[in-house]
DNA sequence: AGCGTTCTGTGCGTTAACGTACAGAGTTTT
DNA sequence: AAAACTCTGTACGTTAACGCACAGAACGCT
């Protein structure tokens, strides 16, 4: 994910040109995002969008019975918020902070100035937005062939390319809640990649210490939805 | 699906207003679409757009041991190509020709040119493409959560919302292929519909003889794109 | 009419994930 | 230090979907 060293800038503004970015900067504000905070619930109109920094933010499908399944997740790389310049102002999806950290927000009027400037700052949200199409699509396609060891293990790379360590702060219950499956699986997967070696779990802990490990362990999904954030938020391509 | 009657034109385009749409009237070709044909392969570049008509067209990920999955449908109430005016061009997915019609298609050079022009044309091609997301994104909650009976009821009504008839040409096969399960699991699945009364089935021609069956066995998945499809999609929404 | 092909139905053992229940380990509180 | 709480590990029966194998039915062609 596009030079994931400095976090305390958004990657995603970090692709506009300088002007672009100074005359944004005074109306960007930063906020401190706690975990399990809410940005948006289903239906729900923002009234700012969202870059995060160091935090990471999980949208959700909140099912009928309660239970909630991650849809995509938004990281440095990001905006939370697509619905605003996209023109329909809510989405049946929750927006949870999945870990705590920082983020800019801008006003929802503001942006759509800029957006309505058919500017570098359009072309880099919808390109963004085409990214999150394929992280959705992807998801569908993980959820239905691969097995939960290899949804783990997709989890933990998406997460740690949208962290500044390789510590991960996340009980298994809050995991098998984003990826909708029981929390005993959770423990057998995590498990099993203890063992290997891959990880060292603490109590809601999680240290990845083998990270080449788990890209080999992973399905391709995780593979597929990278190269494609790369291609589309390459700074060459947003140029051009 | 907002007037599903006449499929003689198609619904996206029935949004823009006459004299946008009398623009773009010379430059609309009307082809046909057989089944099984091949919009785009993943990672090509389309060098159109498609507007299907009374065809319908699969969105598809494939994968690396040659399994594939739906991940979305387009019928007459959308575009295939969004990544032409998204900015990224190509996509990691198929698009295939689930049944047989015909479809008005546009170069993409013209439709870069009427997206560009910040009117009509772009506010309905970003709501359409929020409605994607947002059926993408159910797709991956009905993959997680629901069984296979439940997903047939959803994939046969989303079919037949985008059908002029109450008949679907589909082998199980196909269906199977399309929902990523067993060919066995659709025929189980089916079985159990025409046991029920709700659908006849006679090799490779699906009669839904009792929608509002349907509806009934369908999981919360199917409406929630629908209901979206429709807010995002009305009249009103986008002249405002 | 007969033949080959394709599509559909069924059976059976296997596997992955589920629901439930509970024990033990690690924190925090009192 | 003890108690309360939360998180993690484990066990066991159940269910849904899988893989494979094969029989029967429907259709299309000569």
């Amino acid at each position: 994910m596009i030079e994931p060293r400095h976090f305390q800038q958004s990657t995603l503004l970090g692709l506009l040109p300088k002007q672009e970015l100074s005359r944004l900067l005074p109306d960007l504000e930063k906020v401190k995002l706690t975990l399990g905070q809410s940005l948006c619930e289903s239906g729900e109109r923002m009234s700012h969008v969202y870059f995060p920094l160091d935090s990471i933010v999980s949208l959700l499908y909140e099912m009928e019975d309660g239970t909630s399944t991650e849809i995509a997740v938004v990281g440095h790389e990001g905006v939370v918020g697509v619905s605003l310049f996209m023109g329909g102002m809510t989405t049946p999806n929750r927006a949870i902070v999945q870990s705590a950290g920082h983020a800019y927000r801008l006003k929802g009027k503001l942006l759509n100035n800029e957006f309505n400037r058919a500017g570098p700052m359009q072309r880099v949200l919808l390109r963004y937005t085409q990214a999150l199409l394929t992280q959705m699509a992807q998801t569908a396609v993980c959820n239905r062939h691969h097995c939960v060891d290899q949804q783990l293990c997709r989890w933990l790379l998406l997460s740690l390319d949208r962290l500044p360590g390789d510590k991960i702060n996340m009980t298994q219950e809050l995991i098998a809640n984003m990826l909708g499956v029981r929390r005993e699986g959770v423990t057998a997967s995590a498990g099993k990649l203890q063992k290997s070696g891959l990880i060292s779990y603490r109590r809601g802990l999680i240290t990845v210490t083998d990270r080449a490990g788990l890209e080999e362990r992973v399905c391709e999904c995780y593979e597929v939805v990278k190269e494609e954030y790369d291609r589309l938020l390459s700074h060459d391509q947003v140029a051009a």
